[in-house]
DNA sequence: TCCGATATGTACGGTAGCGTATATATCGGG
DNA sequence: CCCGATATATACGCTACCGTACATATCGGA
């Protein structure tokens, strides 16, 4: 029927969540994209209507991939709670998606629409962890409060620059740790 | 001698730390500067070489004021080491300087001279927040641990979109506030 | 082998921003 | 009241990017 696709609709995605994660919103450019990916703009609008039609997949691949996907591999693997919550961060904030998580939230300083998104995953994400501090806390305001300081932590971290003296960062989240369970 | 100077430096300065508060580096755009203020941009290249020396110059204003600026007042004022932590707090993160370093936040993931400024500013910050925890806390590694905790929660908030049920977000960091205390 | 569909390449006009060169307006001092 | 200095305006060429129009290359089936 015709030519072989050599870029389709999910290449253009992915290397569009990477230009994000690496540079914003603003770094995803249809024609660096397309350098980056080996070929012109040429076949792009035909997948797409324009730009941001393209930051609409993106998002919703990111949306996809940072919850249902992650929760789908964490309970297929199985493993108590405490195993599963450990597996579900490190699928979450790991590698690929990090940066792409970071990206999106700051962009969601200045966009509705795009807290409107990340409170989804947010929610969702929070959810996960109140249902494992409340394995181990009876009082409610207690599982909200470390749930909060577990889930800024590790948002937070990203964000901060400051050393810790004779402490390498991994050490300083491992003392949180151990103070979250306290 | 001339006419008089409507647009001086400190004015591209602000006007462009407001525009990286609202939209990063990116909208940092000397055109929509000069329009913001009211001038053409033909003023902006008496006082700057380029683009690159206001930004230069917005990250020295940026630095001083959020830390030097800050202590000086917190130290005129007064009182004792919790106040005086918490006044810190609220003028770093209050209302203008806040957007600006979230934005440089971001902005330093992806480039390293600006990491290097922001590990000064956070340096500087932590510093600050291990001097108070440790009149409570005699454990060196506690007071760590609920230093990072502190400041990731103070930063990690404005990156968070979750939602906490019948609580507002301000009632929650007030729980983590008291956790801390604990 | 040739046809037609499809993906991609190429060319175009339009906008926004950079940095430079030059013109103009305005003020203070003589 | 005019001169010269200074701040600002205007005009320019350059680049990057958008989205569209059209050309071309390549494959599968008849």
């Amino acid at each position: 029927m015709a030519a072989e696709t050599r870029t389709p609709r999910a290449a253009w995605i992915d290397e569009g969540l990477r230009a994000l994660g690496a540079g914003g919103p603003d770094a995803v450019r249809i024609e660096s994209l397309a350098k980056a990916l080996g070929v012109t703009k040429g076949g792009f609008y035909g997948y797409f209507a324009d730009r941001s039609a393209l930051l609409e997949e993106m998002l919703d691949a990111w949306e996809r991939a940072s919850t249902n996907e992650v929760i789908e591999r964490v309970e297929s693997e199985g493993g108590d709670a405490w195993v599963k919550m450990r597996r579900a961060g490190v699928l979450t904030f790991s590698g690929e998606l990090m940066p792409i998580d970071l990206a999106i939230r700051n962009w969601s300083r200045r966009d509705p629409a795009i807290v409107e998104r990340l409170r989804r995953v947010d929610n969702y994400r929070m959810d996960y962890l109140r249902s494992q501090f409340g394995l181990l806390l009876s009082d409610e305001a207690e599982v909200e409060a470390r749930s909060m300081v577990a889930f800024a932590v590790m948002i937070g971290s990203h964000f901060i620059a400051a050393d810790h003296g004779a402490r390498s960062r991994t050490e300083v989240l491992e003392l949180v740790a151990e103070f979250l369970q306290t």
